[in-house]
DNA sequence: ACCAAGTACCTTGCATTGCAAAGTACTATA
DNA sequence: TATAGTACTTTGCAATGCAAGGTACTTGGT
């Protein structure tokens, strides 16, 4: 019913700009919604094995190398349908209100 | 996360008048919230044993008996943490895209 | 050269949530 | 007294999110 929510905001947030892991984490944070890794990395996988995402490994200039992950074509497609999922799910639970 | 939605919906409807299960889910049909009995049933059950709904058996003029479920007052004051809980998802979620 | 701290990625096991499907029971009507 | 309609309930499965624990690379201090 309410499916699929954290996947549009990584999608989103992958469709925009390259980002890895942890940097996905932080943003959220920002948001204040409070995302962990043991729910983000099984996510991504799951995005990855449906093809809407793709990723490529990238040096960092301090740590270890980086997951950057970036939204396919088929994702931003998927994106559409989650964002009108999502828009509909927000009126209905207004009218409720 | 995004734990609770279907509950609010539910204590707000419950809070506002004595409604029964059938009722409920035309209702939340009504606005495009589709919910079916394996569902709501298990939910109710959980709120009842959690102390935020209650219920009394109400003859039907048109068939078997009905539960009808009314919001106690822990569950009004639950349900504002919920609500204050989905707005702050709703915005979140907006500042991601 | 070594070790501690920081960063980053990953896995396992559990609790919760939602659903499909099947089942029970009461009432009214033909 | 069947049959249809309404209503409540349970079982078993799949998906989701999290806590906790683990691996590995890099840098900086000693």
């Amino acid at each position: 019913m309410r499916k699929g929510v954290l996947e549009m905001c990584i999608l989103g947030m992958a469709a925009q700009q390259e980002v890895y892991p942890s940097d996905i984490i932080n943003k959220l944070k920002e948001s204040e919604l409070i995302v962990v890794e043991g729910t983000l990395y099984p996510l991504l996988s799951r995005l990855k094995k449906a093809g809407l995402v793709d990723y490529s490994w990238k040096e960092s200039n301090a740590g270890p190398p980086r997951k950057y992950y970036r939204t396919t074509e088929e994702g931003k497609t998927f994106l559409l349908t989650l964002k009108n999922n999502w828009t509909q799910l927000v009126n209905a639970v207004d009218q409720t209100t």
